[in-house]
DNA sequence: GCCAACGTTGGC
DNA sequence: GCCAACGTTGGC
Protein backbone atom coordinates (compact mmCIF):
# COMPACT_ATOMS: atom_id res chain seq x y z
CA UNK A 1 0.00 0.00 0.00
CA UNK A 2 1.47 3.15 -0.57
CA UNK A 3 1.76 6.15 1.20
CA UNK A 4 -0.44 9.65 0.67
CA UNK A 5 1.03 13.19 0.52
CA UNK A 6 0.71 15.19 3.11
CA UNK A 7 0.41 18.93 2.41
CA UNK A 8 -0.69 22.23 4.72
CA UNK A 9 -2.95 24.46 2.98
CA UNK A 10 -3.82 28.21 4.78
CA UNK A 11 -7.29 29.86 5.02
CA UNK A 12 -7.94 33.07 7.09
CA UNK A 13 -10.39 31.64 9.82
CA UNK A 14 -12.46 35.10 9.11
CA UNK A 15 -12.78 33.99 5.24
CA UNK A 16 -13.04 30.56 5.79
CA UNK A 17 -12.53 28.36 9.10
CA UNK A 18 -11.79 24.35 10.38
CA UNK A 19 -15.63 25.06 12.09
CA UNK A 20 -17.23 26.27 8.83
CA UNK A 21 -15.25 22.77 7.06
CA UNK A 22 -16.63 21.00 9.35
CA UNK A 23 -20.19 21.84 9.52
CA UNK A 24 -19.63 21.84 5.45
CA UNK A 25 -18.23 17.87 5.99
CA UNK A 26 -16.72 19.40 2.10
CA UNK A 27 -15.61 22.36 0.00
CA UNK A 28 -14.28 23.56 -3.02
CA UNK A 29 -10.67 25.21 -2.24
CA UNK A 30 -11.15 27.72 -4.78
CA UNK A 31 -9.86 31.31 -5.44
CA UNK A 32 -6.27 30.47 -5.43
CA UNK A 33 -4.65 32.57 -7.47
CA UNK A 34 -0.76 32.14 -7.19
CA UNK A 35 0.73 29.71 -9.71
CA UNK A 36 3.01 28.00 -7.42
CA UNK A 37 0.54 27.25 -4.88
CA UNK A 38 -1.74 26.16 -8.15
CA UNK A 39 0.97 23.86 -9.13
CA UNK A 40 1.13 22.10 -5.38
CA UNK A 41 -2.57 21.97 -6.01
CA UNK A 42 -2.03 20.18 -9.06
CA UNK A 43 0.16 17.73 -7.99
CA UNK A 44 -2.09 16.43 -5.34
CA UNK A 45 -3.90 13.57 -5.74
CA UNK A 46 -7.10 11.73 -3.78
CA UNK A 47 -6.89 10.86 -0.38
CA UNK A 48 -3.96 12.64 0.19
CA UNK A 49 -4.31 14.67 3.50
CA UNK A 50 -3.52 18.35 4.00
CA UNK A 51 -3.15 20.15 7.96
CA UNK A 52 -5.57 22.81 7.78
CA UNK A 53 -3.90 26.61 8.96
CA UNK A 54 -5.44 29.23 10.35
CA UNK A 55 -3.33 32.00 9.08
CA UNK A 56 -3.99 36.08 9.73
CA UNK A 57 -5.30 36.04 12.67
CA UNK A 58 -4.83 35.81 16.66
CA UNK A 59 -3.27 32.93 16.94
CA UNK A 60 -1.51 31.61 13.77
CA UNK A 61 -1.93 27.89 14.49
CA UNK A 62 -2.74 24.17 12.04
CA UNK A 63 -5.73 23.12 13.48
CA UNK A 64 -7.34 20.60 11.58
CA UNK A 65 -6.58 17.58 9.11
CA UNK A 66 -8.87 17.24 5.73
CA UNK A 67 -8.55 14.82 3.19
CA UNK A 68 -8.16 15.87 -0.78
CA UNK A 69 -11.38 14.14 -2.19
CA UNK A 70 -11.36 15.57 -6.28
CA UNK A 71 -8.73 16.89 -7.79
CA UNK A 72 -7.81 18.90 -10.95
CA UNK A 73 -11.40 21.08 -11.28
CA UNK A 74 -11.60 23.76 -12.96
CA UNK A 75 -12.08 27.00 -10.50
CA UNK A 76 -15.08 28.14 -11.38
CA UNK A 77 -14.86 31.46 -9.31
CA UNK A 78 -12.44 32.84 -12.31
CA UNK A 79 -15.50 33.33 -14.45
CA UNK A 80 -17.47 34.72 -12.45
CA UNK A 81 -18.12 38.44 -12.22
CA UNK A 82 -19.49 38.50 -9.19
CA UNK A 83 -16.48 37.13 -7.70
CA UNK A 84 -13.45 38.33 -6.49
CA UNK A 85 -11.44 36.06 -7.82
CA UNK A 86 -12.98 36.71 -10.88
CA UNK A 87 -9.98 36.70 -13.88
CA UNK A 88 -10.73 38.33 -16.86
CA UNK A 89 -7.60 37.08 -18.61
CA UNK A 90 -8.89 33.08 -18.22
CA UNK A 91 -10.74 31.78 -20.43
CA UNK A 92 -12.77 28.57 -20.45
CA UNK A 93 -11.15 27.02 -23.37
CA UNK A 94 -8.24 27.35 -21.60
CA UNK A 95 -8.60 28.08 -17.75
CA UNK A 96 -5.79 29.36 -16.04
CA UNK A 97 -6.55 28.59 -12.71
CA UNK A 98 -8.16 24.97 -10.63
CA UNK A 99 -8.67 24.14 -7.63
CA UNK A 100 -9.53 20.53 -5.29
CA UNK A 101 -12.35 19.57 -3.45
CA UNK A 102 -11.43 18.79 0.42
CA UNK A 103 -13.30 17.10 3.18
CA UNK A 104 -13.27 17.53 6.60
CA UNK A 105 -10.92 15.37 8.41
CA UNK A 106 -10.59 16.08 11.90
CA UNK A 107 -10.27 19.39 14.51
CA UNK A 108 -7.12 18.91 16.50
CA UNK A 109 -7.80 19.00 20.39
CA UNK A 110 -4.52 20.29 20.42
CA UNK A 111 -3.48 23.03 18.10
CA UNK A 112 -0.48 23.57 17.02
CA UNK A 113 0.74 27.60 17.10
CA UNK A 114 3.06 28.47 14.72
CA UNK A 115 5.39 29.73 17.00
CA UNK A 116 5.56 26.19 18.41
CA UNK A 117 6.02 25.03 15.47
CA UNK A 118 8.78 27.62 14.79
CA UNK A 119 10.24 25.79 17.80
CA UNK A 120 10.07 22.57 16.82
CA UNK A 121 10.39 22.25 13.14
CA UNK A 122 13.14 24.54 10.62
CA UNK A 123 12.32 26.28 7.48
CA UNK A 124 13.32 23.35 5.35
CA UNK A 125 11.22 20.70 7.23
CA UNK A 126 8.13 22.85 7.40
CA UNK A 127 7.89 25.98 4.66
CA UNK A 128 5.37 27.79 6.93
CA UNK A 129 8.06 28.43 9.72
CA UNK A 130 10.54 29.33 6.74
CA UNK A 131 11.00 33.29 7.02
CA UNK A 132 9.16 35.32 4.77
CA UNK A 133 7.01 32.42 3.20
CA UNK A 134 3.67 33.44 1.51
CA UNK A 135 2.37 30.44 -0.05
CA UNK A 136 -0.71 29.24 0.51
CA UNK A 137 0.14 25.52 -0.25
CA UNK A 138 2.66 23.59 0.73
CA UNK A 139 4.12 20.28 0.61
CA UNK A 140 4.46 18.82 3.54
CA UNK A 141 7.33 16.24 4.34
CA UNK A 142 5.71 12.72 5.25
CA UNK A 143 8.40 12.58 8.63
CA UNK A 144 7.09 15.99 9.97
CA UNK A 145 3.68 14.82 9.10
CA UNK A 146 3.66 11.89 11.52
CA UNK A 147 5.18 13.86 14.47
CA UNK A 148 2.68 16.79 13.59
CA UNK A 149 0.07 14.45 14.17
CA UNK A 150 1.59 12.81 17.63
CA UNK A 151 1.95 16.57 18.56
CA UNK A 152 -1.58 17.46 18.30
CA UNK A 153 -2.59 13.41 19.55
CA UNK A 154 -4.20 13.15 16.85
CA UNK A 155 -7.52 10.56 16.48
CA UNK A 156 -5.80 9.48 12.91
C1' DG B 1 0.37 50.06 10.69
C1' DC B 2 4.97 48.32 9.42
C1' DC B 3 7.73 45.84 6.53
C1' DA B 4 10.13 41.77 4.41
C1' DA B 5 9.66 38.80 0.75
C1' DC B 6 8.05 37.74 -3.27
C1' DG B 7 5.01 37.83 -7.54
C1' DT B 8 3.21 40.56 -11.44
C1' DT B 9 3.14 44.06 -14.88
C1' DG B 10 4.64 46.77 -18.51
C1' DG B 11 7.96 49.86 -20.80
C1' DC B 12 12.07 49.53 -23.17
C1' DG C 1 15.04 39.57 -21.34
C1' DC C 2 15.78 43.29 -17.92
C1' DC C 3 14.14 45.83 -14.21
C1' DA C 4 11.55 49.45 -11.76
C1' DA C 5 7.20 50.14 -9.91
C1' DC C 6 3.53 48.29 -7.79
C1' DG C 7 0.56 44.85 -5.35
C1' DT C 8 -0.11 41.08 -2.00
C1' DT C 9 0.70 38.16 1.92
C1' DG C 10 0.95 37.57 6.62
C1' DG C 11 3.62 37.76 10.97
C1' DC C 12 4.58 41.02 14.30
Amino acid sequence: MTECNWWLMKSEPDAYSIDQLEEDRSTLWDGIRNYQARNFMRKMKKKDKAFFYHSNCKLPCICGLMKIEETHIIDPTQFDKNSKYFDPKSNKSNPRWDCVKVSFAEKFHKELSLQQLKGLYTGEQLIIVKKGNRLSITPVNQIIAKDILKKVNSNF
